[in-house]
DNA sequence: TCTGGGGTCCTAGGACCC
DNA sequence: TCTGGGGTCCTAGGACCC
């Protein structure tokens, strides 16, 4: 046993070392952790406007709801299985996350947050042996946030995502699971168990071309002829094979790159058809998406909206987009909403049903490149700046929407419907959990 | 009837991810 | 009756140019 890791010890020196932790049924768990009575019963959460369930505990994977699915279809089971539902509540979530990434922060710079319950690091040069590292995480995070996570440790990204899924499902592993160390022919025969479409990469269009050409297994893939995959397949999906035989192709990226463009789109709670709140809710939407701009340092030359019906209403189905050139590249929400406003004037047709409506902020630039405009003045800029500054401040602390623009309107019925939200108990003051001394 | 070849840029749509 | 939202990247095809 000792020799085995002192020989992980070497290899950890040698190659780059990927670990992959992964929370596990990540929005489930956050429920659970401040509210215990949780514990062992079973838990969906439902995606917005309570639509798909998005999540689901262990113990609601066994009840046989699968992953996506309607919440209406399953109401029936839900309800006589004493399962417990929750509308997603983002801003719980978000926090735990960050919690969670910092923990990882801690133990080493090179950090990739790869998404809002996952994140590769690098354990090059751990000072331990790589299981006992990936415990140490494990422990870490369930003491300090009650969070259960998995980690799947292996020489590239591609593995680690396997072992990842591994460690998951066999409980043997308790929670942490090494390619580093196992043999080739070992790791071929997980490989083969696991159907081509459960490789990271590869979704379900390309699985079913790959079935159709004999590759059924990732051991198929990886083993694939170099001649037939560089005819057949993308570069990313030769990266994949590459990947899958221990070449590491995918490298990690600790610093995010900066955002294409920012999207805010959401179905409403229920049909929409005046013109009026159409204009609202597209109000909402800008000053949310501005917010994420300014949050980044960045500004947006274009504004996109579009707007569709349901596809099953009595006027039938219409859809339509237009985009915006500001006048200069902006992060002022005023402005952005002036866009959004005329948009909106000219997408309207009376007598439809709406569904949905999005706003799509693109042209993005840094804030640092910006050229002033020949028509304002820099005491002009400051004030801006200024202002949002304050809006955005006071609304990091008091709560998201504290402050906001009239024109998104103050009824908002055509907001999201979210039946079965749980208190955002660590990020507002006025919905920390109550604890009661029993006497 | 016959009608080049090669390059760039842009966009829409598809596929994938969580 | 009721089926999410926010991203990225790639590719094919059209427009245009020489």
């Amino acid at each position: 046993m000792s020799s085995i890791r002192s020989e992980e010890k070497n290899y950890a020196k040698g190659k780059k070392v990927y670990a992959l932790i992964d929370c596990n049924n990540f929005y489930a768990s956050c429920e659970r952790v401040f509210n215990p009575s949780l514990n062992n019963r079973p838990i969906v959460v439902l995606s917005n406007n309570d639509g798909c369930i998005v999540a689901r505990s262990n113990e609601a994977k066994a009840l046989g709801i699968p992953m996506g699915a309607p919440f209406f279809k399953y109401r029936g089971l839900i309800k006589k299985n004493n399962v417990a539902v929750f509308s997603s509540n983002y801003p719980l979530y978000g926090d735990m996350s960050e919690r969670i990434m910092s923990i990882l922060g801690q133990f080493t710079p090179e950090l990739e947050i790869y998404s809002i319950d996952e994140a590769f690091l690098l354990l090059n040069g751990a000072r331990s042996d790589v299981r006992a590292c990936g415990h140490t995480l494990r422990d870490t995070i369930k003491r300090w946030c009650g969070i259960p996570v998995s980690v799947g440790i292996a020489s590239s990204k591609t593995l680690a995502k396997i072992a990842n899924e591994h460690a998951k499902k066999n409980f043997t592993t308790g929670g942490v699971f090494s390619l580093c160390m196992t043999p080739e022919d070992k790791i071929d025969l997980l490989l083969r168990a696991l159907p081509v479409g459960e490789v990271w990469g590869i979704g379900r269009k390309r699985e079913a071309f790959l079935k159709k050409n004999a590759i059924e297994s990732v051991y198929d893939l990886k083993h694939a002829s170099e001649f037939w995959i560089k005819k057949n397949l993308s570069l990313k999906e030769m990266r994949t094979v590459l990947e899958l035989r221990g070449i590491e192709c995918i490298a990690l990226e600790e610093t995010p790159p900066p955002r294409k463009g920012i999207l805010c789109s959401r179905s409403f709670g229920h049909r929409v058809t005046s013109k009026q709140q159409l204009h609202e809710a597209a109000a909402a939407y800008t000053s949310q998406a501005a917010e994420k701009l300014r949050r980044q340092g960045a500004l947006a030359t274009t504004l996109f909206v579009f707007i569709t019906t349901g596809y099953h209403t009595k006027k039938g189905y219409y859809s339509n987009a237009l985009t915006k050139t500001l006048p200069a590249p902006s992060d002022y929400t005023p402005e952005l909403l002036r866009a959004a406003d005329r948009a909106v004037t000219e997408l309207f047709r009376p007598g439809y049903e709406y569904q949905k409506l999005g706003i799509l902020l693109s042209g993005i630039i840094p804030k640092s490149c910006r050229m002033p405009s020949f028509f304002e003045s820099p005491q002009d800029c400051d004030r801006r700046n200024a202002l949002m500054t304050t809006v955005d401040g006071i609304n990091s602390r008091f709560g998201k929407t504290t402050l906001r623009f009239a024109s998104a309107g103050t009824e908002r019925s055509w907001k999201m419907i979210q039946s079965y939200l749980s208190p955002a108990v660590t990020t507002r003051w006025d919905q920390l959990p109550v604890v009661r001394a029993s006497a």
